[in-house]
DNA sequence: TGACGTCAAGATCCG
DNA sequence: CGGATCTTGACGTCA
C-alpha cells in the first residue's frame, strides 16, 4: 500500500511550479520556466523520498501551456537527461506517479475543437511520463466529460474518440467517477466494457453515488477487477468534506480518526490511496505514519518538531498535553499524537499566545541578531499588541531573520506556513 | 452570463 | 520602495 498527495508540497522552498500570462509565453520565458519547474519536480521527489512518501501526483503545470500552440518547444528533447534523471530517482525508489488533467480536459465534447485540445492535452500529459522513462504503472487519470442532455451518446463519443487515441496514451488513460455527472457505477460500465481501469473517488461517490445504492466496499472491490497486472496495483482517491464549505470542497487537513476508520474497513494492503486536500504533504505524512506498523517514535518527534510551534501559538494546553504523551517512548500511539494535534490545529489562538510563540521563536536567533533587527523585532511585536498591525507582518519579518541566520530547526518547522 | 476550482501572476494599495 | 493584499487568468460545462 502506498498513500500519496497531489501536485504541491508545502513547506519545502523550490518546490513549486511556476507559470505566467499567455500574452507573455515567449519561447525564452516558457524555457526558463520549465527548466525551473522541472528543478522543482526534482526537489519534490527527492523530500517524497526522504519522507518515505511513495505515491505522488505530478502537476500539469510542470510545462505551462504544455498542451497549447503557444508552447513550441520540444522540452522533452531539451530537458530529456534532466527528466531522465527525475524518472531514475522514481523508479529507484519505488515511488509511483501519476498526472490528472483537471476539469476542462473533455475527451467526449460534441464540439471537435474541444476534443481536438483535449487530445492533445492528454498527449502532453502522457509525453511527461514517458519523458521520465516510467512505465505504465504511472498512470494519467480522467474524468469522462459532460452529459450534454443524452448520456447514452455522450458515453458512446467517449468511447470513440478513447479507441481513437495513441496507444501510449492509452495504455496510461484511467478514468474517474465525477461528483456531478458520471457516478462509479457509469463509470465502471464504460471501464470494463473498453478494458480501462478505474478509480473509485469516495467523495464523489458520496455527492454522486450511483442509483444502486451499494458500500463504498463494494465499489472499490468492483474497480479493482479493472486494474491489469501490467496497470500495477489498483488506485483509489480518498478525500474528507470540508466543512461548513461548499458540498465537494476538500478539507484542510485529513481528520485521522474518519481516515482509519477508512483504512480498517479497505482491509487489504494491495491499493493504493491518494489524499486529496488542502496540506497536502503534511496529511500524508500523518497518514504513513498512523499505518506503519511498529512505527519509530522518532518519526512523531520529528513531526512534533514540525508542528511545536502551530501549537503552541493556538493551545499552551493543548502543547503541554502533546508533550506529555510524546514522554512515553515504550507505548504511545501515532493516532492519539494526531488527534491531540488536529484539536490544537482547530483550536483559536488569542493574542497572549501568538506574542509567546513570536518570543519562544525569537530566542532560537536572538542571539544572532544585529541590535537593528532586534530593535526592529520588538516595534513589529510592540505594534502587533497595539493590534497596529496583523500577525503576518510581523512573522514574516521573523521568517526573515530565520532564513538569513539558517536556522534549520525553524526552516522545517510549519510555523510560518499561511 | 456567471459559477465552478485552482493558485500563481500581475496589479494595486499601503506605510 | 518593498511588502501586503486584492484581482485576474485559463480552461469547458451547465444552470
Amino acid at each position: 500500500m502506498k498513500i500519496g498527495y497531489a501536485c504541491k508540497l508545502i513547506g519545502v522552498p523550490n518546490s513549486d511550479m511556476k507559470s505566467c500570462l499567455l500574452k507573455n509565453a515567449s519561447s525564452e520565458k516558457l524555457t526558463e520556466l520549465i527548466k525551473y519547474n522541472i528543478y522543482s519536480l526534482s526537489n519534490i521527489i527527492d523530500y517524497n523520498i526522504e519522507n518515505n512518501i511513495k505515491l505522488f501526483r505530478i502537476s500539469s503545470d510542470l510545462i505551462p501551456f504544455g498542451s497549447s500552440e503557444v508552447n513550441k518547444i520540444k522540452w522533452w528533447e531539451i530537458f530529456r537527461e534532466e527528466l531522465l534523471l527525475v524518472g531514475e530517482k522514481i523508479k529507484d525508489s519505488n515511488m509511483r506517479v501519476s498526472l490528472h488533467p483537471g476539469q476542462y480536459t473533455v475527451l467526449n465534447s460534441n464540439n471537435k475543437e474541444v476534443v481536438q485540445r483535449a487530445i492533445a492535452d492528454l498527449i502532453y500529459h502522457t509525453r511527461i511520463l514517458d519523458s521520465l522513462g516510467l512505465n505504465q504503472e504511472h498512470k494519467v487519470i480522467l474524468h469522462i466529460g459532460g452529459a450534454y442532455d443524452n448520456k447514452t451518446l455522450a458515453v458512446k463519443r467517449f468511447a470513440e474518440e478513447f479507441k481513437l487515441l495513441p496507444k501510449n496514451v492509452k495504455k496510461r488513460l484511467v478514468i474517474e467517477n465525477d461528483d456531478k455527472i458520471y457516478n462509479i457505477e457509469e463509470v465502471l460500465d464504460i471501464g470494463i466494457k473498453h478494458n480501462i481501469p478505474v478509480i473509485f473517488d469516495n467523495l464523489h461517490n458520496l455527492i454522486n453515488p450511483s442509483e444502486q445504492k451499494l458500500s463504498e466496499s463494494y465499489w472499490i472491490d468492483k474497480s479493482k477487477t479493472t486494474w491489469k497486472k501490467e496497470d500495477g496495483i489498483q488506485k483509489i482517491h480518498y478525500s474528507q468534506q470540508a466543512e461548513a464549505k461548499k458540498v465537494g470542497s476538500h478539507s484542510d487537513f485529513i481528520s485521522i480518526n474518519k481516515f482509519m476508520n477508512f483504512y480498517k474497513m479497505l482491509d487489504k494492503d494491495d491499493i493504493d490511496i491518494m489524499l486529496e486536500v488542502k496540506d497536502k504533504n503534511l496529511s500524508c505524512v500523518k497518514c504513513i505514519n498512523c499505518t506503519t506498523t511498529s512505527l519509530n517514535i522518532n518519526e512523531l518527534e520529528k513531526e512534533w518538531s514540525r508542528y511545536k510551534y502551530t501549537i503552541l501559538e493556538r493551545s499552551h494546553t493543548k502543547y503541554l498535553e502533546i508533550r506529555e504523551l510524546l514522554k512515553n517512548k515504550s507505548d504511545f500511539s501515532a493516532v492519539d499524537f494526531y488527534t491531540l494535534l488536529e484539536d490544537g490545529l482547530e483550536t483559536e489562538g488569542d493574542s497572549g499566545s501568538y506574542v509567546n510563540t513570536l518570543l519562544h521563536v525569537w530566542r532560537h536567533i536572538k542571539n544572532f541578531a544585529s541590535d537593528k533587527e532586534k530593535d526592529n523585532f520588538f516595534k513589529y511585536l510592540e505594534n502587533f499588541k497595539l493590534q497596529r498591525t496583523g500577525i503576518k507582518t510581523v512573522k514574516n519579518y521573523l521568517k526573515k531573520l530565520v532564513g538569513k541566520y539558517e536556522q534549520e530547526y525553524l526552516l522545517n518547522s510549519y510555523y510560518f506556513l499561511n
